[in-house]
DNA sequence: ATTCATAATTATGAATTCAAAATACTGTTT
DNA sequence: AAACAGTATTTTGAATTCATAATTATGAAT
């Protein structure tokens, strides 16, 4: 059960990701107040790797800072939904366009393995949003830019932040396979235009509609 | 000369500015490792804040910490730097076609009167670079998109990193100032498309020549 | 009862202290 | 001289302590 990591994160960062999955539960609620104290006790750690990760998760954008007064979850309205979203479809666009123009034979065969899991499990909604996950995960790591990447991964936890925030809107997962069918044809034609155009209709069928 | 500053920045802050400049100025040299007791003590603080301001430019990723061995100096080499610009690239073109779309003609006409401006101390290197960052900055300020704001600003930092840095060549000056002239055309038209691309087409050109 | 001033409490920000890990040093052996 | 073992030092990571700002509670005056 105890997977004894071999490389053990810093305890900061164990504790920024503790925080991560409290705030996006919403037991951490947008808006409130963080009580420093209770939560260091309730870990059983004194403040000071709490507050160190209280500052990497204010640099990432989850909880806001007030001189003096301490930190508090960050209130993401559907502005801020849009725009993130917006810089998401923008990224990843671009990273099918980058893929398509430079993945090696092997790269897009493997992005078409992972297409072939996602059409064998159509029925199954939850191993179709975990599969076509990795899906969008390997087409970022093809594309290769570790500063995207860090960008995507900050961006994602932004979004988590609202409650209706699945990236694919359940009960479209046909349309979503058959815009996934489009988007893996145009990468294997190594069609770039093609791909990004393809990326973005994913994006922009998958956005929820505002509330 | 002390100008208090109304609203203080938290210590951390203020540390972490320090030290970015310290970096950027090879100070504090890529893949070097930091000296907590040293800068601690040399700012006449302790550890504490200074090691919440490392956390925060690890997080920016201009350092990197090393488990148990503390924090270095992030290397940034040719590729990270040509992946940065890509996404430079990329966000500022995105928001130039946003601009093009949704701005109000008071902030087109503010553009536009930035840009006189350009054309008028065309002849001064260090002026035209300063107000051509302002022209970038109220630009992506009228796209109005906050976490494209702080990308930006983490992007641009990184790329500081690098000692050839200058996003505009030295010596193409006047080509540079037609790219923006075409840019505002294409502003002033309202044309999506040929904004991105002009914006494109400007940081195309005024990539440096790779070492 | 409400407002205001003052005292007590609480929480933040930062310094200090402490434990353990990593590194450097010393001296011995081969 | 090189390799090694064992010790000493340095440095990190984290807990604790301390000073001060912010908040809350108390009580007097209107």
């Amino acid at each position: 059960m105890s997977a004894l990591s071999l490389a053990p994160r810093a305890l900061y960062e164990e504790v920024a990701e503790l925080l991560r999955q409290r705030i996006f539960a919403r037991e951490l609620a947008p808006g409130s107040w963080i009580d420093e104290m209770r939560l260091a006790e309730e870990y059983g750690i004194s403040r000071t790797p709490l507050r160190e990760a209280l500052k990497v998760l204010a640099t990432e954008g989850l909880v806001t800072m007030k001189m003096r007064r301490g930190a508090y979850v960050t209130e993401v309205n559907d502005k801020d939904q849009h725009d993130v979203y917006h810089l998401l479809s923008l990224l990843e666009s671009d990273a099918a366009g980058v893929v398509a123009a430079q993945a090696s034979d092997a790269e897009l065969a493997d992005l078409n393995s992972i297409h072939q899991e996602l059409v064998a499990v159509v029925g199954n909604t939850d191993k179709f949003f975990a599969i076509n996950e990795r899906f969008h995960m390997r087409l970022l790591e093809i594309a290769n830019n570790r500063w995207r990447d860090q960008m995507v991964a900050d961006l994602r936890k932004v979004m988590k932040l609202n409650r209706h925030n699945s990236l694919l809107k359940s009960g479209r997962i046909e349309e979503s396979l058959r815009e996934h069918q489009a988007l893996l044809e145009a990468l294997l034609a190594r069609d770039v235009s093609a791909s990004v155009a393809r990326m973005q209709a994913h994006f922009a069928n998958g956005l929820e509609a505002a509330s």
